[in-house]
DNA sequence: TTCCAGGGAGTAT
DNA sequence: ATACTCCATGGA
């Protein structure tokens, strides 16, 4: 067990874990459980002092982005009454750095899924093909390895409930155990880059790489939008938006190709290089009182 | 039962 | 380039 005290670092880990930016953390009493890597991680807060175990200082403060200067990212981003409200109200927020590939194939299963049947089918894929691991007698299982993925089958994809997106993720698992795609290789590209290389793999298109880009990536400029999103910046932002923008959104409930980039650049244009910790602010602001 | 979900691909214009 | 349609499934 080891303690790290916050001084000079604001977080929240119960806002950090809820805001629907990953999906295998469960609290139970008042630890949270989850698994990284091939070992799993306990942590909890009491106020200032985080408590964890199973895993050191270093990777907490890595994965739970505690070096990120929150407060300099709250001046740069807080342009408005609405975002100020929401970064108070979760102040201490964080944008976790997960580990790439998980984050991929979690947001090709998030496709036009609730955030509980997205937990749910990703459980399930990891207990098919993860490697079990027993932690305080109780069983947990790491992420599947690409080459798990990469030979499986579609009716054992389609098990876990992935539906439709089963073939999406095996053929993305293909590419990415074959090496003919290297996600690591996106880390040093710059971000309107790294975004087209993602948008070729099957499954994947402007709102699931952006979400790659953001919360496994380190691209803190990417602006996911969905149907949430869209809303936050209709109830909002309409007067930070033309009037020939909030027509063109208004015309349809989706979320079109043309309407994604237009609230996509809005939001990289508006709140700057850190985009991405506004948007997890407004997503998580008005999933819970929109 | 019906409706909706952290959208993407395929097809028609 | 842009718009329309279909998609499997679980949870509310």
């Amino acid at each position: 067990m080891s303690n790290l005290r916050l001084d000079k670092a604001p977080f929240d880990l119960d806002a950090t874990l809820c805001c629907g930016q990953v999906f295998r953390w469960d609290k139970m009493g008042d630890w949270w459980y989850g698994v990284a890597g091939k070992s799993v991680l306990k942590v909890r807060q009491r106020g200032e002092e985080l408590e964890f175990a199973n895993t050191d200082e270093k990777f907490v403060r890595r994965y739970f982005g505690l070096d990120d200067n929150l407060r300099q990212i709250s001046r740069a981003i807080g342009k408005d009454a609405h975002i100020r409200k929401a970064l108070e109200e979760f102040w201490g927020l964080r944008i976790i750095r997960q580990e790439p590939l998980e984050c991929l194939i979690s947001y090709i299963c998030a496709t036009y899924k609730s955030i509980p049947a997205i937990k749910h089918m990703l459980n399930n894929l990891s207990r098919k093909f993860g490697e079990k691991v027993v932690f305080e007698e109780t069983d947990f299982f790491g992420f599947p390895e690409p080459r798990r993925l990469a030979r499986a089958s579609l009716a054992e994809l389609a098990d876990c409930g992935l539906g439709y997106r089963a073939k999406y993720v095996l053929e993305t698992s293909k590419r990415i155990f074959d090496d003919s795609f290297v996600l690591e290789r996106l880390w040093q590209m710059p971000y309107e880059q790294a975004k087209l290389e993602l948008c070729s793999l099957p499954g994947v298109g402007p709102k699931v790489a952006d979400c790659v880009l953001l919360f496994g990536l380190g691209k803190f400029e990417a602006f996911p939008v969905d149907v949430w999103v869209k809303r936050v910046l209709l109830n909002h932002y309409v007067g930070q938006l033309t009037t020939e923008a909030v027509q063109r959104l208004s015309k349809t409930e989706g979320l079109s190709n043309t309407q994604y980039r237009l609230l996509s650049e809005f939001g990289r244009g508006y709140f700057g290089k850190f985009a991405g910790y506004a948007q997890e602010y407004l997503y998580h602001f008005e999933r819970l009182y929109g």
